[in-house]
DNA sequence: ACTGTTTTTACGAAATTGACAGAAAACATG
DNA sequence: CATGTTTTCTGTCAATTTCGTAAAAACAGT
């Protein structure tokens, strides 16, 4: 349905250096038509492979305080709690892991207030909610999208 | 130097919905000319606020197997190790944290066998690293870029 | 009100994108 | 190997978008 060939992984290569890079320059990059480069994209649009996007840098537009905040569940709670949480838009990232925390979340808040808020009146009041450990970023080194591709 | 104003949240607003929209759809829908949204689109890249950037699905590229791992360093070490740990392509974000662990890293990999490798071979292997807890993602159910904007 | 600076608008040229049809290539099957 | 089928690629043209630039407008400070 969708196998993605190195000529694929090569388009998406360039589009993750430069997602405004337009069809024509990657293909003469490739050395292939326009309308090779524009099928392909679009075929792996279509199959969710990837997706157009901006990354909004959290500090200027008013995002100071950044968290990952592992979560321990009760027993078969984890869907419903993860579910819940998805509805807040502070929420980036949400996880089911094995390891020492069940849930783990990444979010974004305007200040120490609004964290302290959503930890202690939003997070703590939901059912099956049993601990949290509130890591709160003091420098960040990398955030990047640029993932390793064939 | 960069403050930005509502049309600025706006125009930032639409991009999230959709990172190809084009500059002429954004003015008609904030009732101005086009020019105006490309030159405070270029202003803002300039000013770092935001990038055009492609996100990529991990799971559709080969990268099945995706981890959040706790970092426990010597005092002091926290710099060093988080630039040796930004040459690895396979880690995705990179921060210090106030809390259990001094660094938390987000890394892709292609199986269960490279998390392992890079674990074992290269996390344990750096000065000043004493501990890492190694959470597994088992289920994502949530991963947006579409912060929270006034 | 005047001046200098920044922002917005307007407009034509250049480039990109989208749609479609035909050619080429890849593929499976008898 | 030949055949028919499907998929992928290419080329073309119209529509749309982007880019460069100069004029107009808005704004801030004196």
């Amino acid at each position: 349905m969708d196998n993605l060939d190195q000529m694929d992984f090569s388009i998406l290569n360039y589009l993750q250096e430069n997602g405004k890079r337009p069809y024509s320059e990657i293909a003469r990059l490739l050395d292939v038509s326009e309308g090779t480069i524009r099928s392909r994209i679009n075929k792996m649009l279509k199959n969710g492979v990837f997706e157009f996007i901006i990354h909004t840098n959290p500090n200027k537009v008013g995002l100071n305080v950044q968290a990952i905040i592992g979560i321990s569940t009760q027993l078969g709670c984890q869907d419903a709690i993860a579910s819940h949480l998805q509805k807040y838009q502070e929420v980036r990232f949400i996880g089911a892991f094995s390891g020492k925390h069940d849930l783990i979340i990444q979010a974004y808040f305007r200040d120490n207030e609004s964290l302290v808020h959503f930890v202690n009146e939003e997070l703590s009041k939901i059912d099956g909610v049993m601990h949290a450990d509130v890591n709160v970023e003091l420098k960040q080194f990398k955030d990047t999208f640029s993932y390793m591709i064939p």
